[in-house]
DNA sequence: ATGCCTATTATCGTATACAATCTAGTGATT
DNA sequence: AATCACTAGATTGTATACGATAATAGGCAT
């Protein structure tokens, strides 16, 4: 069997690879690849990742192709089953909510100690990320909103980012890819043209170093996100339209 | 060359593996024995982990010690140089530091969240840890420190663990694991004593309810335990130290 | 037509093989 | 004596091969 639907939503399309002469190509540059279209939803949850396909996608072998997925899943971003194969990941709502849970708790954590490392310079590459953001916001068509999506997490990022803490930032990394997952899978509204407002509500509190109420704007703005999740009990209708949309 | 010295340190001196008949092991096998044997410090910060020696230890191909390595590099328990291949994580003393900030930063929201869900049950399941951490405290020997070293990790996990958040658990764990590393190769005293009665003190606030005490408390006793290292900026010998103590 | 069983095929799990890279040791040169 | 160049050995990086497991399809009985 090939590659059963559109498999090359893999690769970005500025970068054939298939007969590309100076081919170096490393688990990690596979893992990021799959990562960003998980992230960018160009792979919808629940999709396989066949060992195979994604070799021959990238003309390397199983090996380097289970090394990535074993990072994916560690990261959370891809379920591995025994013998059976590894898919892209399908939280469940319980999972969405954790995930949720764990971002309302963390990221004033990480406003905090990042307000203690903000000054002006960081103020103004928030505002780049800001402009961006908004920028994509008025832009037609798919890849502007795969874009926005992306900026969207990256304003966090940022912010994890400046605390100077690696470890935190990873484990902010981590929250804000499994949350693109659950937006894919369980967001109604095409969302974030609300979310960018209250990212510059955010960093205006941040330049007046009003922390507090960054924190609260923060928790607000989760709030919304996750408000406009699906998030309940799964109609049994879910099955079926994994069934069919898949 | 052989494993270097007295590599059998990696398996547990109860589960003898060479000529084991039913010898079904994996990769998560192997990364628990050696995340295991890091942990309890059987293994130095720096250590070699040949790929070959592993998998001769456990009568596995190179394959499934690999997997197992770079999960372990993912947890910041072991580097894996490119080239050179993996060894136990030897912390600087600027990771270091950032491990400790960051468990002050988590720890108090863990125990927060904790809180929420303990009861009569999880306070009785804290208290017989408790006392199997004091029972290892008056025991002598080698392995009675090395199971106080991990008893004492034990009783933050089981905090994490009562959030009901998986997420949070498995960021506790990390940072718990790499703290081991971190007083294995910063710690002057052997420790822990102290910390026994801090982690009682604990429990007690938490069991009148007394949150704010607890994380409080929990905060003194990181600072305790940071207290107790040698985190100054690298005397030179610490390269001597490596050769010789290698 | 439906359900159960078996044979086939595809995919994964692990070991092995070979190429690329690093390390150590030897000897020549300054 | 110290430094550099080079070769031999060991170790890692990646591909491939083979056995094991699970999905699939076809046949038979009900």
């Amino acid at each position: 069997m090939f590659a059963p639907f559109g498999f090359a939503r893999l690769m970005t399309s500025t970068n054939p690879v298939s007969a590309d002469p100076a081919n170096d190509i490393d688990a990690q540059h596979i893992r990021d690849a799959i990562r960003d279209a998980i992230v960018e939803r160009r792979l919808a949850p629940g999709t396989k990742l066949s060992e195979n396909d994604v070799g021959g996608l990238f003309n390397v072998s199983r090996t380097l192709v289970r090394a990535a997925l074993q990072a994916l899943s560690y990261e959370g971003l891809v379920n591995v089953e025994k013998n059976r194969g590894a898919f892209v990941a399908h939280p469940s709502i319980a999972e969405a909510r954790q995930i949720f849970a764990t971002r309302r708790l963390l990221e004033p954590v990480v406003l905090r100690e990042a307000a203690r490392h903000i000054g002006k310079p960081e103020i103004k590459r928030l505002r780049l990320l800001l402009a961006d953001e908004e920028r994509l916001t008025r832009e037609r068509g798919a890849s502007a909103r795969r874009a926005e999506i992306k900026a969207s997490g990256d304003v966090h990022l940022a912010i994890a980012e400046m605390t100077g803490n690696a470890i935190l930032k990873r484990f902010m990394d981590e929250l804000v890819a499994r949350s693109s997952l659950v937006i894919a899978l369980y967001g109604q509204s095409v969302v974030s043209s609300c979310g960018h407002s209250e990212h510059q509500r955010i960093v205006d509190a941040l330049e007046r170093n009003d922390v507090d109420t960054a924190c609260e704007l923060m928790l607000e703005h989760i709030d919304h996100i996750e408000a406009d999740l699906d998030l309940r009990p799964a109609t049994k209708s879910s099955n079926l339209k994994d069934a069919f949309g898949l």
